[in-house]
DNA sequence: CCATTTACCTACTATGTCAATAGTTTAAAT
DNA sequence: ATTTAAACTATTGACATAGTAGGTAAATGG
């Protein structure tokens, strides 16, 4: 299940592609068109820049925008960056599978097929798809 | 991520479907063979009974036995009765959508289009499949 | 230069889920 | 009656989720 840091961050990237106007976007009118807590958001959107998704700007006039054009973001790296990895096991998650049974498990073959449908399904679609 | 109350009721199935022999097969020998805690498999098998995946019978000579031939099991029958919704979203898990922002949220036609694919995966693949 | 704006940072909290463990009771067969 | 095994009730520690509260640092407009 995705959790609201993931589905927050895709709205923040399209609230930004929607209304960029070339310039900062301060996170108060985001929270406010969005009706998401501020505060929440802030936490959200300081991961979002570093992981560079976003480029956050300090100072009056500042705010955040995005860093790339939205057909050149996909939505499974923005989940991926809020969620971890999108495994839909634990096994599959760590970077080496390291389960005892992997080599006798008759569910393994299951996992690895759906996750990556799962992993097609997210890095195929574009951000400026949502838009 | 599906959690060990799916994996493990799938692990019981195809232990039951591999060692059934006709009779009934008590869980501490399934809880041996797969190296699961016997007492958290109670918790577990309790719902698949609950859930008529299972019949459990009591007493000396007692224990489980599938309730059906596997082939008429699907694989997301089972995680569903164990883990909820195969939702993505928690919108799209309750049986009414309830958010106020359905009518203009531009990532609800995303998150469908994934658990249709989710739902048709998980309902077309068998019990029978992984044996 | 200074006040304002805005991002950025640390810490805390309430609630819930996950993965168990422990002990007791009921049901059935020999 | 004894044994076997399911079924039931309660509790626990660790972790994640979804926030809240308050303070610090940076940059700009006046």
């Amino acid at each position: 299940m995705i959790s609201t840091r993931g589905r927050y961050a895709i709205r923040v990237m399209i609230d930004l592609a929607q209304n960029n106007a070339g310039s900062c976007i301060p996170l108060k009118d985001i929270a406010e068109r969005q009706q998401i807590s501020k505060k929440y958001l802030e936490i959200i959107v300081k991961d979002m820049v570093a992981g560079g998704l976003l480029k956050g700007v300090s100072g009056k006039g500042g705010g955040y925008r995005l860093s790339r054009r939205p057909e050149e973001y996909s939505i499974g790296e923005i989940l991926e960056l809020m969620e971890g990895p999108l495994s839909s096991v634990a096994c599959l998650a760590e970077h080496q599978n390291t389960c005892p049974r992997k080599a006798v498990c008759q569910t393994l073959p299951m996992w690895t097929e759906f996750d990556q449908m799962v992993h097609d399904f997210f890095f195929g679609k574009k951000l400026s798809d949502l838009l």
